[in-house]
RNA sequence: GGACCUGUAGCUUAGCCAGGAUUGAGCGCUGGCCUUCUAAGCCAGAUGUCAUGGGUUCGAAUCCCAUCAGGUCCGCCA
């Protein structure tokens, strides 16, 4: 059974391309493509070689096709143009896959295990409020990934890397300590404290007076007082904790949570800037230490990177710098998904942690902001849409989707229908665009559940489900029986799978894996149309179960990879 | 002033990293399909100077240079 059932195909052509070259007595090796539809399914492009072998693109392919002859693994293997097209052979290709998916089933797709472990670190927002949908690229972005290179065979843990030691946690503190809030007070506990951290930070900017006390505090904790950390802290975790109960509904947790705090308190940023401090690229002024970054390529208006503040205290990036050597001393990779405000910083700690002697790779992925029509969103101004908002309302209104389609069924099953459906519809439309494409929030947009969206992949595997239901257990299949262009190409579309995921793994693309979660369902609907199955045959109808089963198998696995749950019923 | 990201149909977007045969989709628009496995579906149609101008190449949406537009960064904040 092949992990990857295309990837025989692949493998066969090339071997026959290479035998092909030889005999007309080239060395040259070049890899084969993806004609356009109907060309076939590889194809070896021949302009490259009219230089070396003196005759026209058209009249190499024509030697080429005939050197080459005849293969089982392909029906047709033929000149046009200046092209050598190979079509595979549908028979082999649909018997090939359905034993892969109906053998591998949730495991399908996945890559061997490399015993790579990596850190991958995402949304690592500052605990002082509700999530909004401005960062909520980035836990999707994080999750999705590392579901992709867990599939790819890796040993991933994810993390969430809390930054309890700014400002903005302590002004939230003094707002928690110092400010009594009046009304209907939010159950949930990130909505609850925003308040304090949105009215401290108003007195702070109006009252001289109170920014003097928010400034004490922040002195006193970097001087490590332990009672100002602790209380910081217990403000953080309640954030947290609303956070995590958001995130929690989108099918996101993290398997770990660093304190940027520890870093100060174990000593270790200390002993980072004493190491740095050593170092010829390091300069001091008026007491601070920073790095020349002329020196490593990069200008702007200024070129002073600071490592501490002139009382040699530390700084964010600094501390970042000791975090990520404590991860890489646990890892083989770090990877970090960032803001694209973070691209400087993150291009310094990386320049950091090597000038420290990690040479261990730290992989950012980046993606632009998601602002509103008016502007970015801003949790200190209330300018925000929150992601608990956003996820209310698609739930609502896939609940009423489901209560006009579905009255029959019991109040349960509706709610879990709308509940799949509302967040599975958020996660899709963020993660299928390219991150690093800015996006502005549009509601319409964003409860979009038509057309590429995730309830149409949802409804495939659905309508897969049900038939399969209705059609109770099924003996053997014979995969010869299944001929019509439309069960080829739907096997044709399920054997990409493996390599989809491959390709995302390597590019740390998810976008891509939505593009083909989204072909594969229409696929499936093409299939659907053409091709009755309950009705067929016996032995016809038989093989047509394989094929749905198959169907099911991939758009659950593809779906499961993007973090979106697949119902058996919509 | 310098650096990075983005620019493809009215709107949203895939393809760009690894150049190759007619630039694919979705929404919206026009028309058709529920007495056959769920119409969150299917079919047909209209819509593109691939931001602009050069260059490299047998061949450029894709690579290089310049320009324009939007975003981001260049803080002893995080």
């Amino acid at each position: 059974m092949d992990l990857d059932p295309l990837q025989a195909f692949r493998e066969r052509a090339v071997e026959l391309i290479g035998s092909g070259l030889k005999k007309l007595g080239t060395e040259t090796v070049l890899p084969v493509e993806i004609p356009p539809d109907g060309m076939g399914d590889f194809a070896f492009p021949c302009f490259p070689l009219a230089k070396e072998l003196r005759k026209s693109p058209v009249e190499i392919a024509k030697a080429m096709a005939g050197h080459i002859g005849n293969d089982p693994m392909f029906c047709k293997i033929e000149s046009a143009g200046p092209y050598v097209n190979f079509h595979i052979s549908p028979n082999e290709l649909v018997g090939r896959t359905l034993v892969s998916v109906l053998g591998l089933k949730g495991e399908f797709g996945n890559a061997p295990p490399t015993s790579q472990k990596i850190n991958l670190e995402h949304t690592s927002a500052n605990p002082n409020g509700p999530l909004h949908v401005g960062r909520a690229r980035n836990p999707i972005i994080g999750d999705t990934l590392a579901r992709i290179l867990r599939r790819c065979g890796n040993d991933v843990t994810t993390e969430f890397y809390v930054d309890d030691m700014g400002k903005q946690q302590v002004t939230l503190t003094w707002g928690v300590e110092n400010l009594t809030q009046e009304g209907e007070i939010h159950s949930k506990p990130d909505h609850a404290m925003v308040w304090y951290y949105q009215e401290a930070s108003r007195r702070m900017e109006a009252d001289p007076k109170v920014l003097a006390e928010i400034n004490a505090m922040i002195s006193r904790y970097e001087a490590r007082d332990p009672d100002i950390a602790a209380r910081v802290r217990a403000n953080c975790e309640k954030v947290l904790a609303g956070m995590n109960q958001s995130m929690g509904r989108l099918g996101i947790k993290f398997d770990s949570f660093a304190w940027e705090s520890k870093y100060i308190f174990d000593g270790s940023v200390e002993k980072i800037i004493e190491k740095l401090r050593s170092l010829e690229c390091t300069s001091v002024d008026n007491g601070a230490l920073y790095l020349d970054l002329n020196e490593f390529g990069i200008s702007g208006k200024e070129n002073k990177f600071f490592l501490t503040r002139g009382d040699g205290s530390s700084l964010y990036s600094t501390r970042d710098m000791a975090y990520h050597l404590d991860k890489l001393a646990n890892y083989d990779s770090a990877i970090d998904v960032l803001g694209e405000d973070h691209r400087l910083k993150a291009r310094v700690v990386g320049i950091g942690v090597r000038l420290l002697g990690q040479e261990k790779p730290i992989e950012p992925v980046f993606y632009s902001f998601v602002s509103l029509p008016e502007g970015k969103m801003s949790t200190r101004r209330g300018r925000v849409v929150y992601l608990d908002d956003l996820i209310d309302e698609a739930v609502a209104i896939a609940r009423d989707e489901v209560e006009k389609r579905r009255p029959e069924v019991s109040e349960e099953l509706k709610s879990s229908i709308a509940d799949a459906v509302g967040t599975g519809a958020i996660r899709y439309n963020i993660i299928r665009i390219q991150a690093e494409k800015q996006l502005v929030f549009k509601w319409e947009e964003a409860l979009n559940f038509e057309g590429n969206s995730a309830p149409f992949i949802q409804y495939s595997h659905a309508r897969a489900s049900s038939i399969l239901r209705k059609a109770g257990e099924s003996a053997g299949h014979d995969a010869s029986l299944l001929t019509h262009p439309s069960e080829v190409q739907l096997a044709k579309m399920m054997a990409r799978f493996p390599s989809v995921i491959k390709e995302c793994g390597r590019s740390k693309e998810s976008h891509l894996l939505a593009a083909y979660a989204y072909d594969l369902a229409a696929m499936f609907n093409q299939f659907y149309r053409d091709c009755p199955v309950l009705v067929a045959e016996e032995k016809l109808k038989s093989a047509r179960l394989a094929m749905v089963k198959a169907s099911k198998i991939v758009l659950g696995n593809a779906l499961d990879t993007l973090g979106i749950m697949a119902p058996e019923e919509l």
